[in-house]
RNA sequence: GGUCGCAUAGCUCAGCUGGAUAGAGCGCUGCCCUCCGAAGGCAGAGGCCUCAGGUUCGAAUCCUGAUGCGACCGCCA
């Protein structure tokens, strides 16, 4: 249910009753017409701007519709007032009725309150952090993997089938590099000595990976050439990683629907027939490339490669997709695995990159529109860096230095919750600070602590009322009567409320969890303001002396708990029910 | 040089895909617990929404250009 989209029908009515009288022409284009919060409450509870868009098709003066169309609008019963306002504003005000019975309805839908068919059921892969198996992943794969789960479960919340995957780039050199590293730490398991070359993998974590070799071949492979072991070592060193991998989304509470992995394009001819189909479009050549505009590289010399012509998909230059040795460029599997993707049928596909890829997002959205001719969108979702403090003090990673800061560290320091909320209060292209004794701090300037407060406080309120006999759960809060909810204060967290699943809407369409953080911050606000209220004002608290009254009221509070609790869950934090 | 992103209160940032008098936290000033959790709340002060044009009923929001900051820039993923 969603009282904004349940409105905005009304008005697309009255609408359709004012052209059924020719007050208005036919085929007008309604898309335009919103229905939303207004910025100042003083303006009423919703403000339309029907009589502003239709004006100019219409060639009807913007006031004039409004007041024809207050009128009709008037005729609801759920609609207590409709005022022209401003250049031609429609401003709107409910009954309280309308608000009156909010609690109730959250309380019979519970957490799917807010739950949207936006999505349509339309399929969506939402690929994330995708690390390298090279070793335990950092903080700023930790921003993308919560980020990317973030933006998943909204989806999913607003009705899209959605699958939350995962690339494993186990195709490229660097993965030989960790195989020959573990194969060093191999060698050192039989306590011999070994040199470690400037491209290595040098880190501990690898030690037990040697070890566990040496513990399931022996000494096979001691004086074996690198032909013999490469490719089973590489595998087995890539599973390895992969199971830290996940060991270390598990703890961050991210699971993924499907690992896809790179090496399996190779020798099995997807490659091919992903660049077979651009060439069936004509997107394929061989030529040479300008030297990249005004720098130069030193060891430029024009080299004849197969190309892309992303050009004829938004792209600024055409790009290789094999090198001049034959074999194919990284971006060629990157073309395969969104082929791949779209012929899973996939109707939407998002990434979530790193800032640092900011380059290639114009050739993957000309690959991924040139093999679907256009019909699957790609969002690329670009990350900004993660910035960390201590105590307000910069802090620095470095490996030598020993403070290179894992996924695994952050979790450890400050718990998955933490870590979670903090990383989706800001919007992606917006570097964040994460201060490690910040997230942890329980006062009103940590939003995840405010957020958790209000939902704790109002779980207190429902103990404290259980102890008093009052029957709490959520069938017979539904069935309170709410009638005397009256004061702006309450009508206004109800407003709050009503919001919830326009805001699903909002973030989802723009996939920016972000702003479910925000809402509930300002939810948590309007809760904790009402409470304190109720220190002057005691007919605001919740528990009553009537337990009638204490019922109504407490559905109001139990209704800002199921939304807190709903948008938690997207975005993957756990609401508490006390505060320690 | 090119591409992309960003620019909003002293600081850190929201701002509903174009709406009315631009918001929050911190910091500053002054208040509120005999009362469900004060781990909170209320009020005040604080703005050329970087600059210049443009689009229209209307721009922090969209377009163009400028400035500043950041990331990236042919066989590395």
């Amino acid at each position: 249910m969603n009282l904004f989209s349940d409105i905005r029908t009304a008005v697309l009515g009255a609408i359709a009753a004012m052209q059924a009288e020719g007050a208005l022409p036919e085929g007008l284009n309604t898309d335009p017409v919103t229905v939303e919060p207004p910025r100042d409450p003083l303006h009423g509870d919703m403000a339309t701007n029907a009589a502003m868009v239709l004006a100019k098709p219409a060639g009807l003066k913007p006031r004039d519709i409004a007041e024809t169309l207050a009128a009709k609008l008037a005729d609801d019963p759920r609609i207590a007032s409709a005022e022209v306002a401003g250049p031609g504003f429609l401003n709107l005000r409910l009954e309280n009725t309308v608000w009156q019975g909010l609690p109730a309805a959250i309380l019979r839908l519970g957490r799917d309150y807010g739950r949207s068919d936006l999505g349509a059921g339309l399929k969506v892969n939402v690929e994330y952090v995708s690390a390298n198996p090279t070793g335990p992943m950092h903080v700023g794969h930790a921003r993308g993997a919560i980020v990317g789960d973030a933006i998943a479960s909204l989806l999913a919340y607003a009705g899209y089938d959605v699958t939350r995957e995962y690339y494993i780039n186990d195709g490229g050199a660097q993965v030989d590099v960790l195989a020959r590293s573990v194969y060093n730490r191999y060698l050192e398991a039989h306590d011999l000595t070994v040199d470690w070359p400037a491209e290595s993998y040098p880190g501990e974590y690898l030690e037990p990976v040697g070890e566990a070799l040496k513990a399931k071949v022996g000494d096979i492979w001691l004086n074996a050439p690198e032909e013999v072991w490469l490719e089973p070592v590489r595998e087995f060193a890539t599973d390895a990683m992969m199971d830290l991998i996940r060991e270390d989304l598990a703890a961050l509470g991210v699971h993924m629907d499907h690992f896809f992995s790179e090496k399996s394009l190779y020798g099995t001819g997807k490659i091919e027939a992903a660049i077979e189909s651009l060439r069936a479009k004509g997107l394929i050549y061989r030529g040479v490339l300008q030297p990249p505009k005004g720098k130069t590289p030193e060891d430029w010399e024009p080299r004849e490669q197969t190309l892309f012509k992303s050009t004829e998909h938004g792209d600024d230059v055409d790009r290789p997709i094999m090198k001049s040795d034959g074999s194919w460029t990284y971006f060629a599997p990157d073309i395969a695995y969104h082929y791949d993707k779209i012929t899973r049928g996939f109707d939407q596909l998002i990434d979530i990159f790193g800032a640092d890829h900011g380059g290639y997002v114009k050739r993957m959205k000309a690959a991924v529109s040139a093999l679907s001719d256009g019909r699957v969108p790609l969002d690329i979702k670009l990350l900004q860096l993660v910035k960390l403090y201590k105590n307000g003090e910069p802090f620095k990673m470095s490996k030598r230095a020993g403070t290179f800061v894992t996924l695994r560290d952050v979790v450890d320091m400050v718990g998955a919750d933490a870590a979670r909320f903090q990383m989706l209060t800001r919007k992606n292209d917006a570097p964040l600070d994460f201060d490690f004794d910040k997230v942890v701090e329980q006062s009103k300037e940590n939003p995840i602590f405010y957020v958790q407060y209000a939902h704790a406080r109002i779980c207190s309120v429902l103990r404290k009322a259980a102890e008093q006999g009052i029957d709490v759960s959520d069938a017979t809060l539904a069935a309170a009567d709410t009638s005397g909810m009256t004061h702006k204060a309450e009508l206004a967290l109800a407003g709050k409320l009503a919001e919830w699943p326009r805001l699903v809407e909002i973030a989802a369409r723009n996939h920016e969890p972000h702003r479910v953080a925000t809402y509930l911050t300002e939810l948590a606000s309007d809760l904790h303001g009402l409470w304190n209220m109720g220190n002057d004002d005691t007919s605001l608290r919740f528990i009553q002396d009537d337990p009638a009254t204490s019922r109504s009221k407490i559905a109001l509070a139990r209704a800002v708990a199921v939304v807190i609790s709903a948008g938690l869950g997207i975005l993957g934090v756990t609401p508490v029910e006390e505060m320690r």
